[in-house]
DNA sequence: AGCGACATGTAATACGTTACATGATTGG
DNA sequence: CCAATCATGTAACGTATTACATGTCGCT
């Protein structure tokens, strides 16, 4: 139930439509949570119906009209007790790990292409990242307090996608090194 | 699917039993893959049925018989295949982060307490991983080069877990701020 | 005329989590 | 005698992924 606690969490600072929601678990957000638009939707009607959301229909002119969703009191109350809770770390499940792990089976020059790729991908998500904390977060205290707190878990993102380029440079190294020379 | 890949990629080196399996994922396997043991019944009773594993029934002495799984040639060409198609990143889901995000909904000490609990969660494995490092890599031209690969997997997860470290002291240091005291 | 952004959904399937369920043996 | 380890499963439920589905507007 914990995309639930996600969408609340942004809903605290201002109301959003399911779309725009959605363009945010794409953006910034997505350095600590990933959803799709068919699980945001269903779960801001689960959210409606135990009341702690409330949509209301903006029409719009030029574009479909859309759904602002508020959050409640009671959503708010929810989402506070649900802050004191202890977090538990995410379940890791990388398929890249899995291939290193058995990566006798194949050659090193197709983990290596493999290796590159996933590079290419976290340094531009660690670029963009780079990108929001120059335009959002370069100087804490002009920003009111509340926005200061998504800079922590931007340094969380930043921290990933910087040690995923770290380790591709490391693993990429060792499979070009003698250690891992095919005859073994 | 790729559960299925993570079991086959350990039965690629030898057979385990389901119970073994789960204590694999359990131990080391864990820094890039998660299962239960249900999961894992489950899965090893779907491959079977895809003909890509094979289980031998094991009498055994002064414990329950169990049934060993072993990887058959059309199973081997299965996770060949697999090893050549790109990965992608695994989906993070961060509870901790959704709570850092919205930290102004409660207090700077209520995020302090999950932190540090965060950060002897992670240092303990990464002191963990550092004694399967010490036990088994330490010198990597003394083992089969099959069993050198584990060790980019491994590699991995160390970093992951110092990052993890690393992020919970900065994080701290920044909610002990003044930037962060409750007035704003 | 066609593409991309805006905007919202349903349905089917796959995968993950939690609870329930059983039973032997070993060691304290 | 009780708890822990070994060993394997079923059932129910919750969540995620993928495919399908529709329609407007603005721009080129």
């Amino acid at each position: 139930m914990a995309l639930a606690h996600a969408i609340l969490a942004l809903l605290a600072d201002r109301s959003f439509s399911g779309y725009e929601l959605t363009k945010e678990f794409e953006g910034s957000v997505g350095c600590f949570w990933k959803a799709t638009h068919q699980q945001i939707y269903r779960e801001l009607a689960a959210l409606e119906e135990r009341r702690f959301v409330h949509a209301d229909l903006v029409a719009q002119e030029g574009r479909p009209n859309k759904k602002l969703y508020e959050l409640t009191e009671a959503g708010k109350r929810w989402l506070s007790e649900w802050m004191a809770e202890p977090s538990e770390p995410c379940a890791v499940r990388e398929d890249m790990l899995v291939k290193t792990f058995a990566g006798y089976l194949t050659s090193p020059e197709v983990l290596i292409a493999d290796i590159e790729r996933r590079k290419a991908l976290h340094a531009e998500k660690l670029a963009y990242y780079r990108q929001i904390e120059r335009e959002h977060f370069s100087d804490l205290s002009a920003i009111p307090i509340e926005k200061r707190f998504g800079y922590l878990s931007l340094k969380r993102g930043l921290r990933y996608e910087a040690d995923w380029v770290a380790w591709c440079d490391e693993a990429a190294a060792l499979l070009r090194s003698p250690s891992f020379a095919s005859p073994g």
